[in-house]
DNA sequence: TATTGACCTTCCAGTTACTGGAGGCACTAA
DNA sequence: TTAGTGCCTCCAGTAACTGGAAGGTCAATA
């Protein structure tokens, strides 16, 4: 199949599956006329890529858990290892945005925006002694 | 004072400081030897920029939280207008990682993670009925 | 005075994961 | 034959830095 349908099958943009097989994550056959012949083996391993990007992995990681998929020597350990890994990111990086969302709900709603000058949000980004939360 | 001092001030690094320098956030003068010559004004945007950033605000965005500092005439409105659309963009981060966080916790909690090949984490990237949560 | 070492400069390249666009074949249908 | 769509490659741009090379400057020391 062609990589219009390939994408459709996929969800992912035609652009985005060129760009994986630049990288080197999936290498579909050519036909005669240079077009890219996707199998099914190809959409499958697409659609695992798209599936663990949704869950935030880095395309690395997608490279290393596909290698894992198709190694039936590997362990289950391995596995789970990265998965904890970038569960423990996700976590810090949900941690931070919350801080970020508390400060800055706070200074939302501090503020009167209205058609004066005086602004809670401006000064808190001014001030030496910023204000962190509530 | 020079850089290094600025950075050390600031909290940003010196690399950085020269970035924003290069976009146009900051304009140091320089000494007869082509140093940047920092002053406390400078040292004040610089610390500004860098509470926006820590609060997630794009760089553009620092570009503009500057300008309405600097101006007098401003609406306090503009200010949490900004602010709103970075908070609402804040929850939907939070709200799309939770989603991820959500399905990845279910994984690895399924994933034995010992030395056998058989892992629940590849087999949800893998099927095409995919593991949404718990 | 010469030289070390820390500090400063600019400029170029690389990072992540695509995305947009130009220029140009290939295929299908009318 | 022509139009329209689809495909190809290659180049450049995105965000916000970061690393490193090559080289000038300054203060202190041998």
């Amino acid at each position: 199949m062609n990589i219009k349908e390939a994408s459709a099958r996929t969800n992912l943009p035609a652009k985005t599956i060129r760009y994986y097989e630049d990288i080197g994550l999936v290498q579909p056959d050519r036909n005669a006329n240079g077009y890219r012949a996707f199998e099914e083996s190809d959409i499958h391993k697409l659609a695992f890529i798209g599936r663990a990007r949704g869950l935030g992995f880095t395309v690395e990681e997608c490279r290393t858990l596909l290698h894992l998929y198709e190694d039936t020597t590997r362990t289950s350990a391995e596995v789970k290892s990265i998965a904890r890994d970038h569960l423990a990111r996700i976590d810090q990086r949900i941690s931070e945005m919350k801080e970020m969302r508390k400060t800055l709900a706070h200074l939302v709603s501090c503020c009167a925006g209205d058609d004066r000058p005086n602004c809670p949000i401006l000064d808190s980004l001014a001030a030496d002694q910023s204000v962190k939360s509530g």
